[in-house]
DNA sequence: GGTGGCTATGTTAACGCTAACATTGGCTTA
DNA sequence: TAAGCCAATGTTAGCGTTAACATAGCCACC
């Protein structure tokens, strides 16, 4: 920085304000400035920053399940977001099912003098622990409930549910069964008050089947079932996961999708559009629940204005796992 | 720190030789000292060792197409590691195709000051692009051909290439389809040249079209074969993800796999296990690739002892889509 | 034409930490 | 017993930056 200043002939303060794009620096000075850094390829140093400022323009993701698409498209684009905000993201990787792990996971973040930290796991006693155990920053959050935080991105699984459900009354299903996902989770329970709503409305009788989200929940679960001496006509999976286990059920026992069973799934995986039949399920947008968080993130920091914080709605894609109901 | 030298009856520089791990601490001085810093809760400040010590602790990761399983992995798993060593990760997402997003993901973490850099992406072009212009800090990356570079975590697609067509040879095929990944991936390379080893070890015929990993391309190219026509009993893609757009085209065509064709996918996906037939493919452990890349990094920082770098075998993984050969 | 106020820049001191050197005191050794 | 040494701790300075205050030069206005 003082060879910046003296090849620009001005003083580091000089350097320093034309970094900081203060007001008042000549036109002049600043370009002499601005050349004299290109000259010598200066950065300035983000450690030397930080300690004097005591900002770190760095955020911290504490993220489960990032090897599944949802989470991993998620971080992805609130990293994008936060970069194009001249923020950097370190990612923690944690076993939400593991208090300690989550923790460890705080500490680690902590030591780096985060500004702010996201949260992306939709499992709610993790979700409470962060929150309990990090006050001296801004958490983010996502939820799917009654928002009861206005720093948590707010996605209407509620309504993904009631539009799936809606999807297969629509098709003249009334033995709809409900695989849902655990009980811990936001998602899963507003699903499948999504779920319970829309067949409430119709006076349809709510079945629901306690899943995973793993595909080897639904395959399992599907094949303890039988579809027809029960009645079921279609299925609604709290996951796209869940969906494709039960669709692989199905093909072994030779059931017929969508003619003996519609099912539908949640999430849109790459995967659904091409497994056979191509699934009908909801599908977030990632890229948009990312950049709510970022956007979330820096109105808390005071970097922008609030956003406002309507609920995310999900989208139903009809592919053609479902059907209008073969009456016989 | 001062505080923290105050309450321990010390000076501060004890309590950062407490910090540091120094030899020469009385375990008694010691004692107090951490004591000391449990009880106002003391945390180093990085910033300020960064600044000291000029080193950021800091390992940045480029990687392309992260929301997909295996990268995700590998990023995940690179992450736990490095957290192991008592490094911090910071991920930066780009997009291969474009040579100046690249170089703006290394500017990005350039700033920051990070000790080493590791590329997760298997474009071949980018990762010359890396080593061209990071040179300052040590670059991992990976590679899939010959092993030209000893921070690269080789990874013998060729065995991979060779194994799925091997499989294919001994269930009976001969007439072996190989749809492949883009020319510039490496992976795609060596796998394409595992499999034009096997098939000339067996005096057969290569037959190779041109994909570009996608369920989409893989779906459009089986719809414009005509299988039956050309005799091709067998397919090796070269990601699940071409095997997955294959499959369905089969479905839709009601060409059944695998009675009249045999399919080997590159990947084990999750869902690759619960598509119908579940695909036999060739499985790659992120694990061990992620734990791989870092030993590699901390050996360059000097952090470590330099690990022998054998090339990580994947596995063949036999599962319903492949069969013997039905001769008629 | 001096006082006031502005704008553009310079000077100084810290941010929290660690390396290098300085100090202390107890112990050995001739 | 004095010289020497080592082990344990203290003192000082500086890493690269920015906030706060200081200064210099200019214009306006009564």
């Amino acid at each position: 920085m003082f060879d910046v200043a003296a090849i620009a002939g001005v003083s580091h303060q000089t350097v320093s304000r034309v970094v900081n794009n203060h007001s008042s620096i000549l036109p002049a000075t600043r370009l002499r400035v601005e050349e004299a850094m290109k000259s010598v390829g200066y950065r300035p140093n983000l450690a030397a920053q930080s300690l004097k400022t005591s900002r770190s323009k760095m955020l911290g993701i504490l993220a489960s399940d990032t090897n599944l698409n949802g989470p991993a498209s998620a971080v992805q684009n609130m990293e994008k977001a936060a970069r194009l905000a001249g923020y950097f993201v370190v990612t923690c990787a944690i076993d939400a099912a593991s208090e300690a792990d989550v923790q460890r996971g705080i500490d680690h973040l902590n030591r780096l003098g985060i500004e702010g930290l996201l949260v992306v796991t939709p499992d709610s006693k993790t979700i409470a622990q962060v929150r309990r155990s990090v006050t001296r920053i801004p958490v983010v959050t996502f939820d799917s409930g009654e928002q009861t935080n206005p720093l948590a991105v707010s996605l209407d699984n509620f309504a993904g549910g009631f539009a799936a459900t809606q999807h297969l009354i629509d098709l003249g299903h009334e033995q709809i069964l409900h695989i849902s996902g655990p009980t811990s989770w936001v998602e899963s329970s507003a699903r499948l008050q999504g779920y319970e709503a829309a067949m409430l409305q119709h006076k349809l009788t709510s079945r629901v089947i306690l899943g995973d989200w793993s595909m080897e929940s639904g395959y399992e679960i599907a094949r303890a079932l039988n579809f027809k001496a029960d009645g079921v006509t279609a299925i609604f999976a709290a996951s796209d996961h869940i969906a494709l286990g039960v669709l692989r059920a199905c093909h072994e026992r030779g059931l017929s999708v969508p003619g003996e069973l519609s099912i539908v799934g949640f999430d849109d995986l790459p995967e659904s559009a091409f497994c056979w039949p191509p699934l009908t399920t909801i599908r977030q947008d990632f890229q948009a629940i990312g950049e709510r968080a970022i956007a979330l993130m820096l109105a808390a920091l005071g970097a922008s204005e609030t956003s406002v914080a309507e609920k995310l709605k999900p989208e139903l894609v009809v592919r053609e796992s479902t059907s209008v109901l073969n009456k016989g």
